[in-house]
DNA sequence: GTGAAAGCGCTAACAG
DNA sequence: CTGTTAGCGCTTTCAC
């Protein structure tokens, strides 16, 4: 708002000056709560609004909060997109797609997020901002992956009684409430599900030597669904630091020396990898092996099947991080119990999908 | 903000009380304005920051732009993602791409987007919604390709002296000034001196049979330096709608038909689904054929080359955005020069760059 | 039915 | 050096 352009702005007193009336009267009528509405008489009512619209009135949004001691502004932290788009765009739509169901379930409530990011490798200067901001009057905060050093400001905020939402967090440990998440053992399961249904025997299980609690999850779900099913399982580690087509050169040599005819890829670059091996050296999807990956979908390889995933939407995550966060601020508390979400199988050409195949019933 | 913890919340008042001192006195000392600073005792504002310290006093930021009729807060409107994910991932990439550029170059800056976002078909009711928001008090606002829809509303507050930067927007005639684009003619050039650098002389131009104003610049100057460079160029015009891969099919019948060495696809689909057809029917990328595209930078297939594109950092674009709207609002005026970028080759392997080839220059 | 007045949390003259 | 005071634009009791 330049200082120009906001001495000419109507505010509440114009119109009231204008219309003859009180700013009582305006500020009831245009904030337009019927109980309150009723009381006054039509022509008055219908002589505010007119002068308002003729001033072009437009609320000022932040003055609004003030005495209500709410805003109707909430943050939403973003991991820095550093060099993220190179190599795997398909995960920046991922964040889009979060960020398109952040806005729109926001709008929907009358919530509206003010977007800011971290890096990866953040620094006091830039937390202490972040800071300032959620500690500006906002409503609440969505974080995606908190930083290790961001959780420490959001800890004692939230013991405070300051509703924070984390999406997808690194440390499950850390987030017993007030966590979106996919429901990662019953991912690693259905995908177990989905080999077995297909009659395969021997799995084998590729995953980064490291990885966060998410993932190893999906590993331990999907081992001991595999032990249920009577299947053997290998399991191939890769270094750290791998992405999709490292991953395929690493795979290459590995599978000529593994007899398997299934494969599950807790993630993206492991499934990825795979895949693009297991063809490169001849095997045949849904024919010689059956392959289930999970955060694959939205990627595309014209030589390649697509992959069948194990996935949720992220736009859903999105807006139930936005729908949790607009709870806790209508009943004006600080916890809400962590929501899981169930993983949904999207069928590619890489694993068959049974008709009517619902990880639900599993 | 819930009403609990406001409860709680320090406020300069409370400051000021249990400092023992005066409001005033706080408050300039926590906003640390150097030259007020100095005059008080060094005692006082140790006390000061202190106290405001045990007390985790932190600013109210919409309380704080009131009374000085600005606040650290603007607009960004994106489009929606509609279904944009599938199909054109590394599009989505440009998308976050372009809020890493203002999320960053606002931060600096001290400046914060509200994100929000409009839909392809939107109607009366989100743009009046959209309008509160950017009528709230809000510093100014910066939009992503304008609906035409929106250029309606956005008119009369630039006229009334509102920020307002548009980026890429698809009618050009409508924002002479206050926009951030490519350099178009630019781009179409540069393509052009490629192909002549590589002595090509049977060009195509690859194109939709509609286009928006910026395609349709790109492709004049492409013709006008193509006549310069004494090489023949055939238009095929694509129809409406396809995608790469539909593209890729549409061509293939075609480029049986034409005598060429080298094509220009001035968009991602002309330009990716044309090499796909090129490479489809056995001509070979830098021997056959040379290629270059646009907005073709972090799209990647194994089975083709990088595409040689001419193109601009989308992160470059929101800083850009940001910078000419914190000068707006600096200078308390609406209007800037249209920003053009200067588009920068980015070699990929359907087209030789010559070194030190610098589009500057030509 | 309507208005006066207090107050949300902060800043900036202006006193002293 | 520091405090008093009058706003910023809005909402909400509480009178009349």
């Amino acid at each position: 708002m330049s200082r120009q352009q906001s001495n000419k702005r109507a505010t509440l007193a114009t119109v009231a000056e204008r219309a003859g009336v009180s700013v009582t009267t305006v500020s009831v009528i245009l904030s337009g709560r019927p109980e309150l509405l009723r009381r006054y008489r039509a022509d008055t009512i219908d002589k505010v609004r007119r002068t308002a619209d003729r001033l072009k009135y437009r609320a000022n949004l932040f003055a609004t909060g003030l005495p209500l001691k709410r805003s109707p502004f909430f943050v939403l932290v973003l991991p820095a997109f550093e060099g993220r788009s190179l190599g795997m765009p398909h995960l920046l739509g991922y964040e889009s797609s979060l960020l398109a169901g952040v806005i729109s379930t926001g709008k929907e409530r009358g919530l509206y997020p003010i977007t800011t990011s971290i890096s990866r490798q953040t620094n006091e200067a830039e937390i202490r901002q972040i800071e300032t901001i959620i500690d500006g009057g906002m409503s609440g905060t969505i974080v995606h992956t908190p930083h290790p050093l961001f959780e420490k400001s959001l800890c004692p905020r939230f013991q405070a009684g300051y509703p924070i939402v984390a999406i997808f967090p690194a440390r499950l440990d850390r987030w017993e409430t007030n966590a979106i998440d996919v429901d990662n053992a019953a991912a690693g399961r259905t995908a177990a599900r989905l080999l077995a249904a297909h009659g395969r025997k021997d799995w084998l299980l590729v995953r980064f030597e490291r990885v966060v609690d998410a993932e190893e999850l999906r590993c331990q779900s999907f081992l001991s669904a595999a032990r249920e099913a009577g299947a053997g399982v290998k399991t191939i580690r890769l270094p750290v630091g791998l992405n999709d087509s490292q991953t395929c050169d690493f795979m290459v040599a590995r599978l000529k020396q593994v007899q398997m005819d299934a494969v599950y890829g807790p993630g993206f670059v492991p499934a990825a990898g795979t895949l693009a091996a297991c063809v490169r050296i001849g095997l045949r999807p849904q024919q010689d092996f059956d392959l289930v990956g999970c955060d694959c979908v939205g990627w595309h390889r014209p030589d390649l099947p697509a992959i069948t995933s194990v996935d949720i939407s992220w736009e859903e995550v999105g807006a139930q991080a936005v729908t949790q966060l607009a709870k806790m601020i209508d009943s004006d508390t600080s916890q809400f119990k962590t929501v899981l979400l169930e993983p949904r199988v999207v069928a590619g050409g890489t694993c068959p999908v049974p008709a009517s195949f619902n990880p639900q019933q599993i």
